[in-house]
DNA sequence: TTGTGTTTTACGACCTCC
DNA sequence: GGAGGTCGTAAAACACAA
């Protein structure tokens, strides 16, 4: 919007050295290439930092009212062009840099919390997604034990009716126990059903590692 | 205090775009 | 080629328990 407004008149010149006096370690055994440029020191409130004389003013951190005001900048735009750069680091007095690294500094916060809620989300999704399979699969269970109870059944009828009516087609009897028995033609065959649902002895509830996370939470919880 | 974990500021390297 | 972006990381600033 119109950051003449947002940020009219509201620049406070914040003491941003107050914790100058901090020991800066003497030694710098991997202090490396960081803080050369001295350029920022002169960031516009005057108070350049200077540090036993080596010229690297310590990290400084923003008053609440600048990150406030940066942060509400921010809200309405995360890229910076320069024109608003420049704008908000008069009015902040913060040298332009400073507000470039803190608009880098801010996406990348915002980023690494959207990143985690979203995992967040995925994970809720996955751990419904693995309650509903485990549902399912009590669900098949359940029809297992149905079925081999019919099966049971089935064959207990027919060999009752074979031992009574023996005579005549003695032939068809036996062959009604080997439908029984897995006939490839028989609907009720264990054969059958296993194949057609996909299942098959110990691997009927899938073989990986999914009915290890399932299994105990459904069976025994 | 002080040790330790977290947050914030700053930088360099590299990439993309104009 | 310069400006501004992301990414990874160092280090200061801060919070806080022991």
């Amino acid at each position: 919007m119109d950051n003449q407004q947002l940020f009219g008149s509201s620049y406070v010149d914040a003491p941003f050295f107050a914790a100058n006096g901090t020991a800066q370690r003497e030694s710098q055994p991997k202090a490396r290439r960081r803080r050369r440029k001295a350029a920022r020191c002169g960031g516009g409130d005057g108070n350049g930092g200077e540090m036993d004389g080596g010229g690297d003013p310590k990290k400084r951190r923003l008053t609440d009212e600048q990150a406030e005001m940066l942060e509400l900048s921010f809200r309405e735009e995360r890229k910076l062009e320069t024109g608003r750069k420049v704008y908000l680091a008069a009015e902040l007095g913060l040298d332009p840099k400073q507000v470039a690294v803190w608009f880098q500094n801010r996406r990348a916060r915002h980023k690494s919390k959207t990143l985690e809620q979203e995992f967040t989300r995925l994970k809720h999704a996955h751990d419904a997604d693995i309650l509903h399979k485990c549902h399912l699969q009590n669900e098949v269970l359940r029809l297992k034990e149905r079925l081999r109870a019919t099966e049971e059944e089935v064959q207990r009828l027919r060999s009752a009716a074979g031992s009574h009516g023996a005579s005549g087609d003695g032939g068809d009897a036996a062959g009604a126990v080997s439908v029984c028995g897995g006939s490839p033609g028989s609907s009720f065959s264990t054969g059958t059903w296993q194949q057609h649902l996909g299942f098959s002895g110990a691997n009927e509830l899938g073989t990986d590692d999914d009915l290890m996370m399932c299994v105990p939470d459904c069976f025994f919880a």
